[in-house]
DNA sequence: AATAGTAATGCAAACGTTTTCATAAAATTT
DNA sequence: AAATTTTATGAAAACGTTTGCATTACTATT
């Protein structure tokens, strides 16, 4: 560990060191077929010696990529974020590139900020979750041209490309599997739904379906949780301490649903006998629960990976032809996920 | 969308708008005190019309910090690193760094693949997690003399600097616990532990703690568990079907511990009444879970802020004086979590 | 009023690459 | 054997910045 001699060695060295030029030894690297073989071997050999490694700064200069993807994410620390920034991380690794990630903590200015400072290190392209963003952040990625894409949702209009899943038709799908069970009486507990597209169309879709069918849950039944165990394990016990109680219970997502079993089992409610619930999300660990909750399965994995590729592709296409601009849109199918915690209403209490 | 006129401005243009020199533009950016305030103005606004964006890479050519910083996770997803990898990128963040994240997927070859990728980048320092690393990972390091940090294990004759716990220490409080509370019968769970030495750390710790008191687990009740609940609870279902079974259950991690009890509520064993089980790391949703789960607890959220502003400090201090070559090692402390799954051992049963 | 100091700016070299163009040598065709 | 093509290499310009040095125009000091 005493002071190495710091390591400073450029392409001019391993050039000297190989005794050609550097144009050769930048050819060696970038089109390997057009050196000698013999002259390659020296030149790997410099290269070895003196553990010089190639300086992607200096080569982004030229006009060429970066090599690297931007993700924007809300926050890291969530079993659904995680998962989708896994396999998309895993995605674009394959293809070669490296992945800056910053998170906003569902702060859209702070997310704009955060583009800025991927622009500036020039990203090949750029990730955001959701269709929610800032005026100024579409614009600034409308102007600066550069390849980008939406994870998570699927709209048919988005302004920008886009690889997720319809979360107005998780909120139908869910609202119509309680209903088909026969409940009537439900509540919802949904996070936030401002600057959360996510949560505003499942809710939105939930709302539309209850409504159809004259079971839209009254004011105090529709209470808002955070994305978070301890918060929603609270809020779903003081809904469980109310005079009347609903038979069935949809959660904005998974991380809510398994606060209300927990706040359930803790009163001694028992679910689904005394009550059904219902996530969103099917995040890892779900089906292992005990009981193993009933949710709506968004193939999180899946949307990920392809958003990954989706990427690579748009990043390649803006190579070749310039900004062709056209906008790609893949919607990921989701599905009920019958498992355990919802049982059809009984008729008599 | 129709293709605008791609953006790119560099300084020249703003230069030329705002009628100065480029070294004026320049200095405006990196020493606003030298360039009066008049013609700052007209830069800023001739910046603003061009939508000119800073260019990183440039920068980074002239020795100057690429302002980017190398984390290498085995995995993002997974809520242990979840939680650490978003405290030090809020760290990070907040020294106006860029991270960039990669994943090898507890593969030491790739994790070295990664940090040469992220050296062609020029980060200005690297975070790896954990202390087992490959020798080459470890030669590469130390020759190009990078400000590199560990996260999340201690110890005192660590290679390359560290911030976390003593996971050996956490095995030893973990068995000690069972220990006193009277049982004997003690079953092992635990990742596999070649690359992975936090949990082998922790295993260690347990084992001389139990040997120390001849409570040895025989053969049949050491199990490997992946880290991921539907295995984990496989495994240990395992294990309570067998004729024999433990009164406590020691966990390498919280989310083996949770597996664990997901296996035994499914076969009617109770926790803790016949069997108590311990975990250690102390995850989000380990306190909430039903019944609460008692566990060891590492400060995750401590450690990456710790460990970010650390990183930052190391870089800072690379650049001012050369290379001095010392190591910082910075100790958290971890504490029993008591909470409800564990119960003196019942004399009689 | 002459001098010294300070503030604001520009010029040009430097950073580490890639790439175009030119050239030399070798291989192929006539 | 001359002419042509191919293969391998090097010289130098370019990429978009930063910064040391030089210059000019003020401002303060004597």
């Amino acid at each position: 560990m005493a002071s190495k001699q710091v390591n400073k060695a450029d392409i001019v060295d391993v050039a000297r060191r190989a005794g050609v030029s550097i144009s050769t030894v930048s050819r060696s690297f970038n089109h390997p077929n057009l050196v000698n073989l013999a002259t390659r071997k020296k030149i790997e050999k410099s290269v070895k010696a003196l553990g010089y490694i190639r300086n992607r700064a200096a080569q982004a200069m030229h006009g060429r990529r970066s090599g690297t993807i931007g993700l924007i994410v809300p926050t890291i620390d969530h079993a659904i974020f995680a998962e989708v920034i896994q396999s998309f991380s895993d995605a674009v690794d394959q293809a070669g590139f490296t992945l800056l990630i910053a998170s906003h903590g569902f702060d859209l200015e702070r997310e704009y900020a955060v583009l800025r400072k991927f622009l500036e290190h020039r990203v090949d392209g750029v990730a955001l979750i959701g269709l929610d963003h800032s005026e100024p952040t579409f614009q600034l990625l409308d102007q600066q041209a550069v390849p980008v894409i939406s994870i998570w949702n699927y709209e048919e209009d988005s302004r920008i490309s886009c690889v997720g899943a319809a979360n107005n038709e998780a909120g139908e799908l869910a609202a119509r599997h309680v209903l088909d069970l026969g409940h009537r009486r439900i509540a919802l507990v949904f996070p936030k739904t401002v600057g959360n597209d996510r949560a505003r169309g499942r809710l939105e879709g939930a709302l539309t379906q209850l409504q159809r069918q004259q079971a839209e849950p009254p004011e105090a039944w529709t209470i808002q949780a955070p994305y978070n165990i301890a918060e929603a394990k609270e809020a779903c016990g003081a809904l469980f301490d109310l005079p009347e109680r609903p038979t069935a219970l949809l959660c904005g997502n998974d991380v809510i649903a398994q606060g209300a079993i927990y706040a359930a089992v803790q009163r001694g409610v028992k679910v689904p006998e005394d009550l059904s619930v219902l996530g969103i999300g099917d995040f890892k660990g779900s089906k292992e629960m005990e009981p193993p909750l009933t949710t709506i399965h968004f193939p999180a994995e899946e949307i990920g990976g392809l958003a990954g590729r989706e990427m690579c592709d748009l990043i390649a296409q803006s190579e070749d032809l310039k900004s062709t601009g056209h906008l790609v849109r893949k919607k990921c199918q989701i599905s009920l996920a019958e498992r355990a915690t919802c049982l059809p209403v009984r008729r008599l209490r």
